[in-house]
DNA sequence: AAGTGGTCTAGACCACTTT
DNA sequence: AAGTGGTCTAGACCACTTC
């Protein structure tokens, strides 16, 4: 038989999606606009978290390049825990509701046993105006509607973090007490399947301080007891900051966890 | 011309060295087979940390393999930070002696500005025997020899940091307060230069504590003070537990920053 | 011009899962 | 048997660095 041609479709020219809508002109290589328009898909909902995309010879043949480069642009999505690829199965939107999940953004580990989960106890849920710290962090305009959540949570009935939440007003509409209080399992996944945002990247600064009087007191510890101080920004998407999250751990019986690579 | 034939170099064989010992008979993928190959040079310091290794199409033909599988290893080290990459130049033995490296293992940064070196003042530096719990962290016997550092770091003149190290006294003979003293700049550059110990992963344990007197003064801070607590133990090739830290971080100045992907 | 890593393609076969 | 991701090869050209 004879050989095909060689194919000199190279990276000056952006990809022809099909019937979608043409690249914007920029010249980075193909592998990284193919993974630029699986987000892009991601983020709008058409792939839904825990669902299976497309295969990469289906995706191969959409973006009209070789299955290879569309493997390199899945395979960092993977390493940025956006999708999940399983051998034989598919690959799958990552999501909230799994076991390995859950510990991604909560490193406070118990110092004997293995982490499992906490139980909330709310102390006070509601929609309030964004201060001026709040608003620059989550990227608010100052006075912009958002909601408060306080709450305590409890390892082995020993309350061991209490902390407070802000989130976007509009993004987080109909998020109530109730809901909350109904909802099993950890908020992220809520968040993710109620109100279709998804937490993908956090950055944290981490302190320590004095507990407080009615901190101390939620936590039922001598007031001045020392705690870690975390202040957390959630981001989705895009880099979009989403959840602003400040909390206080008490690290008597439990520690933080960090791997340093 | 006639097409070369199809090379069914599957990965039910082990990879044949050249003229290296045969690879005890591992069954993983052949990428991985040549990344533990590349390892081994790495620690054995046949490339030294700065140094230029084989280039791709060199390690490839040395290995009998293609380029492609060589890169997939180099991509995989590349990405635990033991090599960099860079294009038009080679791959490089990753480094302590460089910008970049100098903060991925100390994550405290400034709460204003931009972060840079501390001063180190030296308190104590002494040979001792291993007590049990640096023993059991070290993965040595208890009562075998270590070195143990005391220092206070200062950035921009405050105390900020008190720390103490435990390292295993065999790796690290030879390792004086004159020789800390003199050096200049981060004591993992010290460790790889003159003890060709590589630090290459950490964990760390974080809590918060009050300050002791002792350590309150050395921070020229008062008693019962919040601080973190870090207790640090780095890795070296092949898992080997290198070195115990456990500092003390005032954190009025500072923060401890992370990145949760 | 030559050498390096970076991107892209095409095709083969393997390991795993489902039908 | 068919489909998926996983590995491996071979060859082409690009971008960057050095000679």
């Amino acid at each position: 038989m004879s050989s095909a041609p060689p194919n000199p479709n190279h990276n000056t020219t952006a990809v022809s999606g099909g019937s979608a809508a043409a690249v914007s002109p920029t010249f980075s290589p193909l592998y990284q606009q193919i993974k630029a328009l699986i987000t892009k898909s991601l983020q709008s909902g058409e792939w839904k978290p825990g669902e299976l995309i497309p295969s990469e010879v289906e995706l191969a043949n959409r973006f009209k390049v070789s299955q290879g480069t569309v493997r390199k642009a899945i395979d960092e999505l993977a390493a940025e825990n956006l999708v999940m690829r399983k051998q034989g199965k598919g690959t799958f939107v990552a999501t909230h509701h799994e076991e390995r999940a859950q510990f991604r953004f909560l490193r406070l580990m118990p110092d004997e046993g293995v982490p499992h989960p906490g139980v909330s106890q709310f102390i006070e849920v509601k929609r309030m105006r964004a201060p001026a710290d709040v608003a620059r962090l989550l990227d608010l305009k100052s006075g912009d509607a958002v909601i408060f959540i306080k709450r305590v949570q409890h390892f082995d009935g020993v309350p061991t973090i209490v902390e407070e939440l802000w989130l976007p007003g509009l993004a987080f509409k109909g998020l109530t007490a109730e809901r909350l209080e109904e909802y099993k399992g950890p908020m992220y996944g809520l968040f993710e399947s109620e109100f279709g945002t998804r937490m993908i990247r956090a950055t944290e600064k981490i302190r320590a301080v004095c507990a407080a009087e009615g901190d101390a007191a939620l936590l039922k510890v001598a007031a001045n007891t020392p705690l870690l101080a975390s202040e957390r920004v959630s981001f989705t998407y895009g880099d979009k900051p989403v959840e602003l999250r400040r909390g206080l751990y008490l690290t008597e019986r439990h520690h933080y966890h960090n791997e340093l690579n």
